[in-house]
Formats: C-alpha cells, structure tokens, sequence
DNA sequence: TTATGTTAAGAAACCGTTTTCGTAATGTAA
DNA sequence: TTACATTACGAAAACGGTTTCTTAACATAA
C-alpha cells in the first residue's frame, strides 16, 4: 500500500529541497535543466499527482460546483444534472450533488455544508417547501457572500442571480393553442399549487389562450394536485366530472395517469380525448398511446446553467454584477396522444 | 459583502491568539469562562463556520464520498444515488457524482482526479466499456493507495473489494420458472452482451430454469442487444421470426419495446406473450399494459453500498483486510403482463 | 523562602501546495 | 580588485484550521 506521493517526499528522496520540486515540476527556467528533468522524472515514474485538496487551500477555489435539486429520481432532473455534468467536465469542473427531497431544511443544511469552502459556486432548483414559504434567507446568505447562483426551472424571482428558465407561460398558451385548433373546446388542467412556480405559470398560459380566443375560463376544469405520490384518485375523480375532449398535464405522470384512467372508462385517446403533457421523458415515449409533449430541454437547460456559472466563476472578478435570465425554448413534440 | 470569516479575523477582532479561538471554540477548559463566552459569542452572532477545505488537509479526510456511474439518465442507477445520498448524509458526508458515459477514458480520468485528495473513498459502478476490455488497472491504482471501493451492479469480480449485487442468475431463472409454471413453454429472452455481466448472467439463468426442467435450450430464442438506442427493429426482428408465448427482457426498455411491438403485430399481452423484465421502473408501472417485473432495489443498493463504504472509512484502520459481497433479494413484482 | 502545581494563554508545527524573497556561487564589466 | 548580474537553489510565508509544546503569572505546600 505505497503511501501517496507527495512534494516533500520527492524532495527528501531526490535531496532538494520543496521548493526546487514544486518549480521543476512547473517547469520553471529557475531550476537548471539538469534537476528539472531529474525531477520530472522521478515525478513521471512514481506517478506524481498534486494533492486537491492543498490546491484548493491555497488557490482559494475547489474547481467543483454544487447542485441542489429537489429529487434525483426524476427524469427532468437527471437529464439537468447530465447537461451540467458534460459541461462541467468540459472546464475541468467537478459536480458535487445534494438532493433536497422536497424539503426546505434540508436545503439549507446542504447549502450551508458546500458553502464552507467545499465548492465554487452552486447550481440550483428549490424544493416546493421552500416555494411554499417564501423563505430565501439561505439563498441571500450564499450570494452575500459572494458565491454565484445559477437557478433553473423552480426560481425565485427576488433573488438577484442568473437564472435557466423556460418560458412556462408561452408553452401552456401554445400547448393550449394547439388543441383549440384540433377543435378541442372542453379543455382541462392538471396543474399543481400555485406556490410551485411552474405550475402556477402554466396555469396562466392556460388561461391566457382561452381568453385569446374568447372562452371562457372554467376553474373547474382546472386541477391542483398536491400529492404527487398519490394522484389517482384525484385524477380520476376529475375526468369523471367533468367531460373533456382535450387535456393539458404539467407532467408527464399525471398525463399518463389520466390517460389510462381515461382509457379504463371507455374513453379513446386521441380520438374522445387529446392530451398535451409537459416534460419529455420515458414516460411519453413508451406510453400507450404515446404522448405529445413539451420538450423542457434538461440537458441543455442544466448545460447553460453549468456554462454561466463558471462563466461567473472566470470572469476577473465581481465586477460583472448583472445577471441574466435565459429563456429555453421548448418545443411540442407530437405523438399519438394528440390527432 | 462580507466576506467569510476565520479564525484569523475573529482573534485580530477579538485581540486575542487564533489558537485560543481554536480552543474556545471546541470548549476547552484551557481557555477561561470568560474569555470562552465571548469568543463564542462572537462566533454565533457572526455565523462563524470552519473552512471545510481546511480541515480535510487538517485531518487528511474529506468525508466526501465519490461515485462513478455509467449514466444517470437511467432509472435504476438514479436510485441507487439515491441511496447513496441518503445514508451518506446521514453519517455527515457528502456525494459527489461522475458519469463515465459507459467510456473507458472517462471512467479513469474522473477516477485519478477524484481520488486525488478530493474523496475518502468510492461507490461505482463499471462502464460497458470497461468491462469489455477486462482493464481494470485504474482500480488496483486506487485501492493500493489504500482508498477503499465499493461495487455495485456492474462489478469486477478479480478486484478485491466489497461488492454489492443481485443474484442475477437466481433471479432470472425464478422469472424464468414462473413462466414456465404460468404453462408458457416458448420463451424468449431478450439481453445484453456477455461482456455485461449481468446480461451474461441473466441469460446462465434464462437457461438453467430451462434445463431443469428438462427443455433444450435454442440459441436463436436470445437476442443480444448492443445498441440500446435503437433497439426497435432488432427486437420486432426477433419477434417475428420466433413464435414466443413468453419473454423475458434484461431491463425495462427491452421489455416495453417488445411488448409495444408485440401489440403491433396483433398480439395480446399478456394473453399471447407474458412478459416479465429486469429494473421496477416508471416504464413497468405506467406501461399499457404494466408489465411484471423483477425489482432490483437500487435504493438498498446504494444504501447498503454506502454504509458499507463508510464503515470501511470509519473501522480504526485497514487491519480489516476482508472484503465482502452483499446479495440482494429481488423480488417479483407481478403486474399485468403475466396472467 | 523555595519548590511545585495550576491556570490561561500564546507560539509553533503540521497538513500539501505555490510563490515571493533572500542568497551563495559564479560570471562579467569597469 | 571592486561592483554588479546572473544562475540555481533554499527559506519562509501563506491558505485556515487543530494540536502540542511553552511560558508567564499566580497559588499552594514544605
């Protein structure tokens, strides 16, 4: 078990001193090419590689960025975390991952853990608690120290950091669009709280294409579900109480659900009912019929994020105290699910 | 923008010696009541927090712990993460999380640089390409340095390390038998290449159950999927040139795809075929019409991978030199795919 | 009074790097 | 010979903590 190798050890073997070995190994024109190379060489054989955690101490930077997301087991979330992965490694950045569960305390505690030192900066989408409460202490604490923020999808908008974000309004109200024009006319939504940004967002896009067109806007045609976990019943109660030929779903699991709880009622998707869900993952692409959706581009949307955060990180210094909010475009896929 | 306060800062403020900030802090009666209070104080109303940088060079422990997987866009390993981080917060460390892209290259870069000081030991899980290539040099570099691995899933079973898996073999034929009990006797499977392990024991399974029952075993009834992109037409391919009234698939893709190509050529699931697939994903629970299968508890993998790791970290030294592989109980899920 | 003990604090070493500064041994020009 | 450069290296500080070793001041016992 050959302890790791390190300056002083080289040094000891070699009779030099430290300070000789760190700038032969940098290959500096102070030491004479007769102990660079000696050095090197040494450095090369027993496989030398400079200890993280000491360049991290004395350069004052990790080169590691912290993500904090609500849920990893999650199709959004996972492509996210893809997206700022590959481009994180792309800079020689490290990822270091902290899942909220939903749960306002436990982001605080994770963002005070990583902001002790342990990484650069942070990429993040808050837990619905925290949407809930309104509470951004945490989040002003970081920035006031001077740590960047990148927030995507669930923002907070009184928090002066750049921010990843589609424009959840415009895909509702085009989604929505989309099945007035099939000749849909008794449309349905299911949504979340309003407290999770997205679902409130959309929401308004729902609503906003109906009144484009001069409907008028039913409220109960319009579904909140809490409990993800559980939204059956809910879901089923609703499309049995109401008499929908077209829906529009916040996420792909809700668009399934309905769609065979539809389909257990005697109901034919697309022809009886079309369905539009957000979120392009597996789901979508393997249900029965196969959904039409709105692509929320993760991988890209967690891509940016990266690329702006160590953008930030790079930049000569906080001078550049303007943020921006970049809007993603999304796009409807069509499948099955819409005629 | 304040920025972080030390122990520095703290003792010039506080006119006093950062050693006795030190100790005050962690309570020591060699600092006086007095003196303790204050700097405590001190401490609280200014939200002291020690550098963690600092103290990983201090006590040459990060208490982070690195994980290596192929994707993360990935139902199963996204679980296992799960888990991970789960119990690793709960013993105070932290994750933090490569992909290799099932590339070699980048399952050994992100190794050396991970295990350059930044970790204290790691959870992975092998790429395809590495266990292709049977080169597994990078992990005898890492644990002759005397940093611990834990495998799971994919593992290599020459390296001497903890091991955490499933019974595959086991575990394919009970689906296997269960089939056969179910009067189904033209089965097919539906794998990886043997260079995956897992494939390569699912399929040892697939025809052990076979055997024991006295029924010969045709090669042609195992496809060996390579490429699971674009798996499709291979798989409606080996459909239609067998006349299956029961298959079984490696994971979750395989199976929904077969079973959505099966309903295309006329046949009924699970009248026709039954099906059953390796992975209880959100496929398997949301497919139409759900499929049977058997789960493979990513979570208690990961879980169990972790504590394991941690306890490894934590036993007063390598004086235990004995390793360990951990066997998951699967457990079959029966849905609507099998009668 | 002297020897010994106790208390409360500071100095310094250490973890593994990088980097600035200092300097002995040369070489070169006046 | 003296003065100044250059070369090639080492010493030391710094990053932010923890911990061991020292020490000054005072108290107590012989």
């Amino acid at each position: 078990m050959a302890q790791k190798l390190t300056l002083k050890k080289i040094a000891q073997e070699l009779k030099v001193s430290i300070s000789t070995v760190s700038k032969a190994l940098r290959d500096s024109h102070e030491i004479s090419v007769e102990t660079r190379t000696k050095i090197q060489e040494y450095a090369k054989r027993y496989n030398f590689k400079p200890n993280n955690i000491a360049l991290s101490l004395k350069n004052q930077k990790t080169k590691k960025i912290g993500v904090i997301i609500p849920e990893i087991v999650h199709h959004f979330f996972a492509t996210v975390i893809s997206g700022v992965e590959r481009v994180a490694n792309e800079k020689g950045y490290q990822v270091i991952i902290c899942l909220s569960g939903e749960s306002f305390d436990k982001e605080v505690v994770n963002m005070d853990m990583l902001a002790n030192g342990s990484i650069d900066g942070f990429v993040m989408s808050l837990s619905k608690e925290t949407m809930e409460r309104q509470d951004f202490h945490h989040l002003r604490e970081v920035t006031n120290q001077g740590m960047p923020i990148v927030m995507f999808d669930r923002v907070a908008d009184d928090i002066a950091c750049d921010k990843i974000i589609i424009d959840d309004v415009e895909a509702a109200n085009k989604a929505t669009d989309f099945l007035l024009r099939k000749n849909r006319r008794n449309l349905g939504l299911i949504s979340t709280p309003d407290y999770v940004n997205v679902g409130r967002l959309r929401t308004q896009g729902f609503k906003e294409a109906l009144m484009k067109r001069g409907y008028e806007i039913d409220e109960s045609a319009i579904l909140k579900v809490e409990d993800i976990e559980n939204c059956g019943d809910k879901i089923k109660d609703f499309l049995a109480a109401g008499n929908y030929d077209g829906l529009l779903a916040v996420n792909e699991l809700f668009a399934v659900t309905a769609s065979k709880a539809l389909q257990g009622m005697g109901k034919k998707v697309p022809d009886d009912v079309a369905i539009i869900a957000f979120t392009d993952g597996m789901l979508s692409k393997y249900a029965s019929p196969t959904l039409t959706t709105i692509g929320q581009k993760g991988e890209e949307m967690g891509g940016l994020a990266a690329a702006k955060l160590i953008q930030k990180l790079e930049s000569d210094h906080q001078e550049d105290e303007t943020y921006e909010t970049v809007i993603v475009k999304t796009s409807l896929i069509e499948r099955e699910s819409t005629p």
